[in-house]
DNA sequence: GACTCACATACGTTAAGACGAATATGACTT
DNA sequence: AAGTCATATTCGTCTTAACGTATGTGAGTC
């Protein structure tokens, strides 16, 4: 179901930005509430919803309200080689160390007993995988 | 024997240009001189130099010198997940209907019985596949 | 050695991207 | 309905990247 107006070089310009690759590199498998991914990679907010809006725009995620709070989830791009090369780069970002690092970080915050008092509340990442 | 030191965004700031995209998927599996290139892509020599020099810098191509003519061809980034995705990438644009145009052309041209008459002395393309 | 030729690089300008700070939206709570 | 909370968007600024033009380099050729 390849969209004819899907172009890879948007695929690419969304790949090209640190911040944008430790958010992908972050929600992995999961479902993650942008409050999550704020506390983890101590990243404005602001900031993090950018990036957000532009891998939405680029099709590599997509976003499930609940209540007050937005969880996103990786998603397949529509292109069929978007799709195979974005499925390269997620194995890529989950065994580089320095996202690896983000990763722990979010399991380690989100499995202890006492959340950071902006969690409190926040719906805990969802693994997908499981 | 990956590099430590190539990092993926590198890659992917590399992939983030239609220029450039436009040289990995008219090289494909060839090695071709500078001057076809110029000539195919109808963009100005400084430009398609420049463009080059940042893939020769990503480590996605290699140069080779022939007199006064260099030859570029594709090569395996350092980094094993950057080489897969670099491979997903060829196969990707390979495909892409803007890209095979450009392909086309240079076969024609190359294969003319008369050369245009910036390359007539010109080396041909060299098919690696073959 | 002077002159082409093919290509690379330097320089100044312009366009695109990312940013912090402020503000808007939309959902719940009281 | 006013307030609060989580997230999104807007705005002006700053940084980065792409560009055209001019020039440099290094290998032939005369």
């Amino acid at each position: 179901m390849a969209k004819k107006t899907y172009n890879i070089e948007f695929l690419f310009k969304g790949l090209a930005d640190r911040t944008r690759l430790r958010l992908i590199g972050l929600i992995g498998d999961s479902e993650v509430c942008v409050c999550f991914l704020v506390v983890i990679l101590k990243i404005s907010q602001p900031k993090i919803s950018r990036h957000l809006a532009y891998l939405r725009r680029a099709r590599m995620v997509t976003a499930r309200r609940e209540g007050k709070w937005m969880h996103y989830r990786l998603t397949e791009p529509p292109d069929e080689h978007a799709a195979r090369i974005f499925r390269e780069v997620r194995v890529a970002l989950s065994e580089h160390p320095e996202l690896q690092r983000d990763r722990e970080k979010l399991m380690q915050v989100c499995c202890a007993p006492s959340l950071p008092v902006q969690l409190r509340r926040a719906p805990k990442p969802l693994d997908l995988a499981a």
